[in-house]
DNA sequence: CTCGTGCATGGGT
DNA sequence: GACCCATGCACGA
């Protein structure tokens, strides 16, 4: 109830030489209370607790000495009148006149850029709606008035607005815009405060403004203007010909938006030059208002103004308005300013570090902003940053309806804030109601969220309210990954492990985990050339390599650590195979016995046992299946897949960790496992297959076609060689001799994977392309590029279908990924 | 672990 | 479809 954390600034001078912007607070907590109809404000002590309270900025003009300027205007006028200063209107057609003058003028002709009658209120005199109470109690109120307070009666620029002010909203609209105008409007009360009622106060509510509302809008309003009663606070005109209902019903933001509470004569002032008096021929900023969406016109009300200018001599200029959003309140300490706001009424900046901005607040206390902007997409994001200060101070003080200014603990203000709005503001009824919960969220959720994290349970609040921005929700898009991706990552990052050595010369410390041996190293590993370790005849430990350019397989020592890319001509340690021409010791039987790859464990384990094959998919899959089921904790889950630190793994845990056991010890599930894990890993694994293949053979269909095209067939320049790591696609093939082996072509023509779709890279599938460490190596020898596309997992080489010339391959580095 | 900073994202206009 | 802008979030201090 208690707070319209308010921030209202004042740019400038009279003179115009430097612009101080002045940061006025209009909070008073008493004030609020009293306007919301609600308990003291000690009792009140939440900060933005009352749904559709919320914050706003304004920002002023301060062109100069109010004194200065009533001496030049109490002068004689066009009517012949010797009025006050604030006696008197300026006309759009130019000039000026007294305000009984302008009544009797107002009735005789109408203003023909306004908007039909029929769209304002009937039986009024378009002009007299346009003079909206506000503006017409500043006309007529007694007592100092600035020369600014001359409303926009007298700025053409301001009258093509106000037609799309006073549209009657259509049923979307209004509710599209119900909420935010309600800030306003709710902006504009608390603004108001004890003042007095305002028109904009019923849009929100009917009930709720009730207390609040102008004697002026169920009594004849007309009869107030007519009268002229120069007492009249903020009558609305808009609301005089419909009953208070109908008016919450459906017209609550043409009230609060058809009378811009304080209409600025803005184009003559904002240079901050004095124009009293001088009508129209002064204007700093032409463009001024008009460029603005109506949202962020000023909405304080005179008196407001005259709040702020108070006893200075300073007249203070709204130029725009906006309500605080929750981040903007938030203790971040940024306010994202409107961009044209910014650009309209603050100084340029070309830097985005910006510039320090001083700033007054309503006590005097100064403050330096930095106006500031962020680079975004192609635009600019203006802030201003280091508000932190007055904010929380404003916080504190509308917590505790103190106004001494503290630095306070959001929690606190949190706290109360939420079970203030607990026990008044929301009910599920209040909710339901158009926009207004909406509007009451999204002020108070910067407020809940820290209420989620730091307060005690007992202040959540009972309805449950769907944090629109919880993880789940869309704005986790971007944790999202998709399963494929998931899949992707998993293997790439298996596949990343193998590319890890132990570093040198350090003794890892053997941690037991649920009784699985994890290594730790103090020292990071090094990222070389994977390599397989076996044993020699004499049961050495041993290395094979493959070498870089030949694809042929080395024997290294086992303790050698080989750099990413390594060639024959590294071969220190067997000088006969230092060359690329030297023949390959293995042969290709012995490497695919080697190579623990599922490739050659599954050709070999189909001869033997189909149903071993099947619990061996199940089991690689099931990292996979792990990984896609757990969608709370895929993100663990695919980051803890394969290493082998997993500190919260337990039995039972379907996590890669507890169905691979480290450093190929086994399986944890055997292959015949009929365990409920490995029987849905299976079963599920056979659906995923299912649906695999029917991709593949629609792509195979596709790639078969293009491939049959001659210029295809015949340029052959691109191979790429992609290692389906320990999936189980069969299409892959253990290429152990490269390409002038015989046997690697018939199986490469055979079985070429066909899973690619030859038009797009992002294609490939899954099976293939996930877990696979690419390398993409350009062909310097011009012409067709000659692309070869290597990974490796475990040792594993497999040879998959040349990728289309058109691939872009000057993206790809020609370094491990 | 918290906080500040700067940028990215995506819903809304 | 472009732009605005509220806010999420990564990253560094």
């Amino acid at each position: 109830k208690e707070i319209s954390a308010k921030i209202l600034l004042s740019e400038g001078n009279k003179s115009g030489e430097s612009n101080i912007y002045e940061a006025v607070d209009l909070f008073d907590p008493t004030m609020l209370a009293s306007s919301s109809g609600e308990k003291s404000p000690e009792t009140n002590t939440s900060a933005f607790s009352h749904p559709g309270v919320v914050p706003g900025i304004e920002l002023f003009q301060t062109p100069g000495s109010a004194s200065s300027v009533s001496k030049k205007i109490k002068t004689q006028i066009h009517c012949g009148c010797i009025v006050s200063f604030h006696m008197f209107v300026l006309l759009d057609a130019g000039g000026i006149e007294c305000i009984t003058c302008t009544k009797k003028s107002f009735i005789l002709t109408p203003n023909p850029a306004w908007p039909p009658p029929s769209l304002l209120l009937p039986g009024l005199p378009e002009r007299i709606k346009d003079l909206s109470a506000k503006n017409w109690s500043s006309i007529a109120a007694s007592g100092p008035v600035p020369w600014r307070q001359a409303p926009s009666l007298f700025n053409p620029e301001l009258h093509p607005k106000m037609p799309s002010e006073f549209n009657i909203p259509t049923s979307k609209k209004l509710s599209d815009s119900m909420d935010k105008k309600e800030n306003l409007v709710f902006s504009g009360r608390l603004m108001n405060g004890g003042l007095k009622g305002d028109a904009s106060q019923i849009s929100e509510n009917g009930s709720k403004c009730e207390d609040q509302q102008s004697p002026y809008v169920n009594d004849n309003p007309h009869s107030a203007i007519l009268k002229n009663e120069p007492s009249s606070p903020n009558p609305d005109l808009t609301l005089n010909t419909t009953s208070k209902s109908e008016i919450a019903e459906h017209s609550s933001i043409s009230v609060s938006q058809a009378q811009p509470p304080a209409p600025l004569p803005a184009a003559a002032n904002y240079n901050g030059v004095d124009s009293f008096g001088e009508g129209q021929a002064q204007i700093g900023r032409p463009q001024d208002r008009n460029q603005l969406l109506p949202r962020y016109w000023p909405k304080i009300t005179e008196q407001e103004l005259q709040q702020i200018s108070g006893d200075s001599n300073s007249v203070i200029t709204p130029l725009f308005e906006k309500v605080l959003t929750a981040s903007d309140a938030g203790k971040i300490g940024r306010l994202v300013l409107p961009k044209k706001c910014a650009e309209v009424y603050l100084p340029p900046i070309s830097n985005p570090e910006g510039i320090p901005l001083p700033v007054q607040d309503l006590k005097g206390e100064e403050w330096v902003f930095q106006f500031r902007f962020w680079p975004n997409n192609n635009s600019r994001m203006y802030v201003l940053e280091g508000k932190k200060g007055p904010v929380n101070t404003r916080d504190k003080a509308s917590a505790h309806g103190d106004s001494t200014a503290k630095k306070s603990k959001p929690g606190e203000v949190t706290a109360q804030h939420n079970s203030k709005r607990n026990s008044v503001s929301y009910s599920p009824l209040t909710m339901n109601k158009a926009n207004l919960a909406d509007s009451g969220r999204k002020s108070n959720k910067v407020v809940e969220n820290k209420c989620d994290a730091k307060v005690k349970p007992a202040a959540k609040p009972d309805i449950p309210i769907k944090r629109k921005n919880s993880i789940l929700g869309s704005k986790s898009k971007r944790l999202r990954i998709e399963n494929e991706d998931m899949m992707e990552l998993k293997l790439t990052w298996e596949q990343a492990q193998g590319l890890f050595h132990p570093p040198p010369n350090n003794v890892p410390k053997i941690v037991l985990i649920d009784g699985c041996e994890i290594e730790e190293f103090e020292e990071p590993p090094i990222i070389g050339r994977p390599t397989i370790v076996a044993k020699n005849n004499l049961g050495e430990i041993i290395q094979w390599a493959q070498c870089e350019d030949c694809f042929k397989w080395r024997k290294v020592p086992g303790y050698a650590i080989l750099p990413s890319r390594w060639t024959c001509s590294e071969n220190l340690w067997d000088p006969k195979r230092s060359l690329c021409s030297a023949d390959q010791e293995l042969t290709l039987d012995e490497l695919e016995d080697l190579l623990p790859s599922a490739g050659a464990k599954k050709m070999k384990a189909e001869k033997e046992d189909p149903d071993s094959l099947e619990a061996l998919e199940g089991l690689d899959a099931l990292a996979n299946v792990a990984i896609q089921e757990d969608g709370d904790a895929y993100a663990s889950s695919s980051l803890h897949t394969t290493t082998t630190k997993h500190p919260r793994h337990r039995p039972g845990c379907s996590c890669i960790v507890c169905i691979q056991p480290p450093s190929g010890k086994g399986h944890k599930h055997k292959q015949t496992c009929t365990c409920n894990l490995c029987m849905t890993v299976k079963r599920r694994f056979k659906t995923l297959m299912l649906r695999r293949e029917i991709k593949q053979s629609e792509k195979a269909e596709t790639a078969r076609q293009k491939l049959q095209q001659p210029e295809q067939s015949g340029d052959d320049d691109i191979q790429m060689f992609c290692d389906a790591g320990n999936s189980s696609s069969s299409h892959n093939l253990v290429n152990g001799e490269g390409s002038n082996n015989d046997q690697s072509k018939k199986k490469l023509s055979n079985q070429l994977d066909l899973n690619i779709h030859p038009e797009r890279e992002e294609d490939l599938s899954p099976v293939l392309n996930s877990g696979s460490i690419t390398r993409m190596i350009q062909d310097g020898t011009g012409g067709p590029q000659k692309v070869k596309k290597i990974s490796r997992s475990g040792g594993n080489l497999v040879v998959s279908q040349p990728p289309p010339p058109e691939v872009g391959v000057e993206n790809y580095s020609t370094d491990v990924a």
